[in-house]
DNA sequence: CATGAATGAGGATTCATTCAT
DNA sequence: TATGAATGAATCCTCATTCAT
C-alpha cells in the first residue's frame, strides 16, 4: 500500500519513484493518444508494459490522484522551461513577449505532454489541480501583461504620445492562454500522433508578436 | 427503422423530428454538466426524460451519430447568428471585428451549447465531425483575416505609411479561435453551472479590438 | 434503468417483479450458505441462475438496495406469521408466549430465511434497516412484556401474593431476541445446510414457558 | 520462517509471540469496527501501524489462521474472568447465576473483543474453530444449567413442594447463550464505537435473575 | 527479521447495444 | 412507435498471497 500521496509526504523507494514515473508518462501518452474519455486505467497499463491493471492500483491510490501526478509532472516540467526565460529579460514588455515565445516552444517540444494537459483540463469535471493550473497561469500572464501595459505607457508618455486605451489585462491573459491551447490542438488536428511539431515552435514568434502590438 | 445512418436522407416524419431534437438538446444539457467522460447515453435519456435508454438507440445509430448531431445542430445556430451579422458588414476590418464580437455574444448566451462543444471536440479522440468543424471554422476566419490585412495594407500604402509586416492570417486565426474558446472555459470556472455569462459577452468588443491591433 | 427504489413508488411490470423475487430468493439462499462475507453479486447471480452479474445491476441499484430488499422481504413474511397470532390472543401473557412460540415456529420452517436475516445484520455495518429492524422487534418484545408483567401484578394483588420484583422489560425483550437467534444459530450448527429444522419449532414452547417463569 | 501453521507447537521467540500480539490486537479492533466483511489483512496492518501487509503473512499462514488465532485468544481471556468466579461458588445455582454476571460483565468490558469474535462466528462460514467454541460454551452452561436444577429439585422435594416440571437443559442453554451475545448486538447499537459498556454490566444481575427464575 | 514488489483473481458497477414485443 | 429486457464487455478498485531481497 504505498501511494496514498497527497496527505502525507512518505519517503518514496527507488523502485517506486521509477513505477510511478513509467506510469505517468504512459498515462500521458494514453491521454494523448486516445483522448480523457477513452483513457482507462486498462490501457495506460497496457501503453506501459504492464501486466496488469493492479499494478496501477498499488502504486497510485486511484485514477484520480494519477491524474492529478500527471497534471503536476508536466506543469512542473513546463515551468521549468519557460520561467527561467522571462525571468532573464530585463524588460516588461520582452517578458511578456518571451513567455508567449517560450511557451509555444516547450509545447511544439512536448506536444504530447501539453494535450495531455488539456484532456485533463477539458475533460474531467472534478477539479484535479488542472484547473488551479489554468487559473493560475492566467493570473500570471495577466500580471505580465499588466506590467507590460504600464511600461509601454510610460514610454509612450515621455514621448507625448497618448497611444489607444489598453485592453484589460484579464482579457488579453485569457486569450493569450487560449491562443497557445488552440495551438495545440490545431497542431493535433494538422499533424496527429506523437512526436515534436517544429511548425508549431515557429509559430511562437509571430503570434507573441501578435499580441504585443495589441497591448 | 428510421435513422440509422446520417447519410441517407431519409424523410423524418415529425415526430421523430421532434425526439431526435429533445434527445440532442439533452446530449448537450448532459456534456455541459458532466463533461464528455461522464456522458452515458443513460444520463442523457435520463436528462431527456425518457424512461429506455433504447429510445436514443432507435433514433440514433449510436452514441458517435449522436454527438455528430449535436455538433452539427449546434454549429449550425452558431453559424445563424454569425454568419449575418458578418455579412451585413461593408469592410473586411470590420467584418473581422463583427466575427470575434459576435461569437463571444453567441457563446455567451449559449454557453452550454458551446461547453458542449468543445467537450466533443476535446475528449473524443474519434472525428465526430467536430474536427471538421473547427478546421473548418479556423479557414474562414483566416480568409477574414487575410482580407482585414489587405485592406489595412492598401490604406496605408495610400497614407504613405508601410507599416509593420503582416502576421501569417492563419496564425491569427488560430489565435483567434483559441481565444474564443479558453473564454469558454474561463467562464465556465469563473461562474459554473448553466445560464448566460453576460460578462463574457461584454469581452467581445475587447478582444475584437485587440485582433485588430494585431493585424 | 428500472430499479432505483427508495424513492419512488414507479409502476412495476410483470418480469421485473418476478425477477426481483428471483433475485431476492437466490441472494437469501447464497447468504445462508456462504455468510455475509462471502456473499457476492456474481454468487448470487449464480444461485439465481443468471447468466450476467449485470442483470442484478439491472434491476437493483446495488448490492444495498438488494440488500435491504432481502431484510424487508424477510421481515414481511415473519410479521404475517407471527403478529395475527399474538393479536388473536386475548391475555398478554399469552400473547407474550405465543409471540416466542410463533417467532420459533417461522424461524424452524425458514430457516434459510432466518440465517440470511442474520447475517446482513450482523455482517454489514452499514445500516440498511436491519438495525432497524433489531430495535424494532426488540421493542415490540418489550412492549409485550411490560404488559404481561402488569397483567400478573395485578392477578397477584388480588390474590395478596407480593410476588417477586419485576424484571426490566427491556433487559427481558433484548434477552428474548436473542435467544430466538441463538436457537437459529445453534440449529445451523447441529444441523447444516438448508431446509426446515422440526427439533426448533419443538423448542419454541419450552422457550416460552422459560421466559414466562422469568417474568 | 516462523508461523506457517497451527499445528506444529514450534518454539516462539520473542519478537514473535509480540509481534502476532501486536497483529491479533489490531485484527480485534478492526473486526469491531468495521465488521467481518469489511476487515481485509491490510486494513489489520494499518490499524497495528504496519507499512506491510506482507508482515502478517509472515507471522500467519493466511487469514483463516489469523482469526483462529483471534477467536483463542479472546476465548481465553474471556475464560479466565469467568471460570475462577463460577469456580468460587459452592452452590449449583449459584453457579449459574455467577456464570451469566460474569459473562455480561466481560462483555461489557471488552465489548470490542466480543464484537470481533460474534463477527467471526457469525460472519464465515468456513468454521474457523469460532464453532467449536460456540458448541463448547453452550455445553457448559447446559451443565451449569442440569446441575442447578437438580438442586434446586432436591431442595423443594425436602419441602415437599412438588414445584414445575424443569426445561431442557439444552434449551436453557442455549437461550442463555443467545441472551449475552444479543445484549453485546444491542449495547452496540445503543453506543456505537469502541469503548466499555456499564450498562451492559449492571445488565447482568438481571439477565441471571430471569433465567434463575426460569429453571 | 522485515519489507516492499508483484500478481491475478474477484469485487461492484456502468455502459452501449441488440432484441422481442 | 416505443418500451423494457437482456447481455457482455469494460471500468475502477481491493484483496490474499507469493517472492526476492
Amino acid at each position: 500500500m504505498p501511494a496514498k500521496t497527497g496527505e502525507a509526504r512518505e519517503p518514496r523507494t527507488f523502485t517506486e519513484t521509477a513505477r510511478r514515473e513509467q506510469i505517468v508518462r504512459a498515462a500521458v501518452d494514453t491521454l494523448a493518444e486516445l483522448g480523457y474519455a477513452d483513457t482507462s486505467l486498462g490501457k495506460i497499463a497496457r501503453t506501459a508494459g504492464l501486466s496488469s491493471v493492479g499494478m496501477i492500483s498499488y502504486y497510485f491510490a486511484g485514477k484520480a490522484e494519477l491524474m492529478s501526478e500527471v497534471v503536476a509532472t508536466v506543469l512542473a516540467t513546463a515551468e521549468e522551461i519557460v520561467a527561467p526565460r522571462v525571468a532573464a529579460e530585463s524588460s516588461a514588455v520582452a517578458r511578456f513577449r518571451v513567455y508567449v515565445e517560450a511557451s509555444l516552444e516547450w509545447v511544439a517540444a512536448h506536444r504530447t505532454e501539453a494535450v495531455a494537459l488539456i484532456e485533463i483540463t477539458v475533460g474531467s469535471r472534478r477539479p484535479e489541480r488542472s484547473d488551479d493550473m489554468e487559473v493560475g497561469a492566467t493570473e500570471i500572464v495577466a500580471d505580465l501583461v499588466a506590467r507590460a501595459q504600464t511600461e509601454l505607457a510610460s514610454r509612450r508618455e515621455s514621448s507625448g504620445d497618448p497611444g489607444p486605451e489598453s485592453i484589460a489585462p484579464h482579457v488579453v491573459a485569457v486569450a493569450v492562454r487560449g491562443a497557445i491551447n488552440g495551438a495545440v490542438g490545431h497542431s493535433l488536428r494538422r499533424r496527429p500522433g506523437p512526436g515534436a511539431d517544429p511548425e508549431l515552435a515557429a509559430e511562437g514568434a509571430r503570434l507573441a508578436e501578435l499580441f504585443v502590438r495589441g497591448l
